[in-house]
DNA sequence: GAATTAATTGAACGTACGTTTTATTAATGT
DNA sequence: ACATTAATAAAACGTACGTTCAATTAATTC
């Protein structure tokens, strides 16, 4: 046998890649074969050659692609207002509605870093450090005009990453927890960790435990 | 050849615990072959299986005692009042000096759970939710006594949760960060998270002259 | 000092891996 | 229609994997 009927590249392409991310996501790089991606694709390994050149560079293509769109999202979503605190509930809502919708790809981002060459980590972790830099930017700025009351800009835009990223790992759509729900709840947790004044929550006192040395 | 001059089995086993814990937290318990493992602790591969019958076990065995290790250093730290507040800072306290002290362990517990036969999953996540459920007990003992003023219970924790674990993926001691800094930071972070109202009056301060970069 | 136990080696087993090469067929262009 | 290009299959390459087994030597016990 050899070129089948009804075969084409586009889809074949793009069918590799929808395989390669649930499967990469569910078992890790490492642990997913080139036979067993080949086998969900329904075609024969040899043939994922034509398409990517090695099993490392189709994880560093998923990757990049990802961040890539990441922060394309956030260009789209980012608001022309200078005013910090809108500025920062865009981001909140635009990551999770991203990640949410990306669960298998961020994940792969997120855990498979080691598997990537020196020079493609470094690479992917430009992309990633654009982003949060976006983030410390916003801090900065809602610090400055005292719109945000906070210790360290830079742990705490370490810790909102942290937090609003990890909607992934448990959360699951249903009946109970929606969408919605999870980011408006999120949005209230980041307002707070950030010391951000609102007309809603001005009765709070947070805790006294400031600056260090 | 065979047994070896002054080869011992306590030193060996604990040798092999220990390359494994970097091995594993370092490059991926699939990455990480038999062959590898046994070069690093200076032996034949042969001999790994003394100690561990198989490699799968030798990845739960490491898995489990670090979290029982997790609960039982939260079970010595864990204060004698009822205080929600002194209790939910403490926990705090205790979460990060462990993981901080075990990164790599850390790393592994939270990587690698995939790699791990249905059954062994099941107990590790079964010692996992008896850490978390104790982190919910305290919000809930803090929101009912006015202590906390929270939206959800359990998104507040599993934020908790990853807001202060994440610290290992980027927390490097240094000149400009200590353990103490970072610890009191996050801190002071988690109470604001759980509307934590404190009894020292604490007005609204702009940080802005003592901001870190 | 002989017998027993503990610790390890060396070699091998079967299997699976990522990748390459060559041949073959389908679709496309002329 | 025919030549060309696109897409795949089939088979094989060398290598590495987790694991087992028998043999061998060091330490311990009696």
């Amino acid at each position: 046998m050899a070129r089948t009927t009804g075969s084409d590249g586009e889809r074949t392409e793009a069918a590799i890649r929808e395989a390669a991310v649930d499967l990469i996501a569910r078992h890790g790089y490492e642990a997913v074969s080139m036979r067993q991606l080949a086998a969900r694709v329904g075609v024969q390994p040899a043939a994922l050659y034509r398409y990517f050149p090695t099993k490392e560079e189709l994880l560093f293509i998923l990757m990049r692609e990802h961040m890539e769109a990441l922060l394309s999202a956030w260009s789209d979503a980012r608001p022309a207002t200078d005013d910090a605190t809108t500025r920062l509930a865009a981001f909140v809502e635009n990551h999770i509605a991203f990640h949410i919708a990306r669960r298998a790809q961020t994940h792969i981002s997120n855990m498979e870093l080691r598997s990537l060459s020196p020079e493609r980590l470094t690479f992917i972790l430009k992309l990633r450090g654009a982003y949060e830099k976006e983030l410390r930017a916003m801090l900065r700025e809602g610090a400055e005009s005292g719109a945000f009351d906070l210790d360290d800009i830079g742990l705490t835009a370490m810790a909102i990453i942290q937090m609003i990223t990890g909607v992934i790992v448990w959360f699951r759509p249903d009946e109970r927890l929606s969408v919605e729900g999870v980011t408006r709840t999120y949005l209230s947790m980041t307002m707070r960790l950030v010391g951000a004044s609102t007309n809603r929550e001005t009765h709070h006192v947070h805790a006294g435990t400031r600056l260090r040395a």
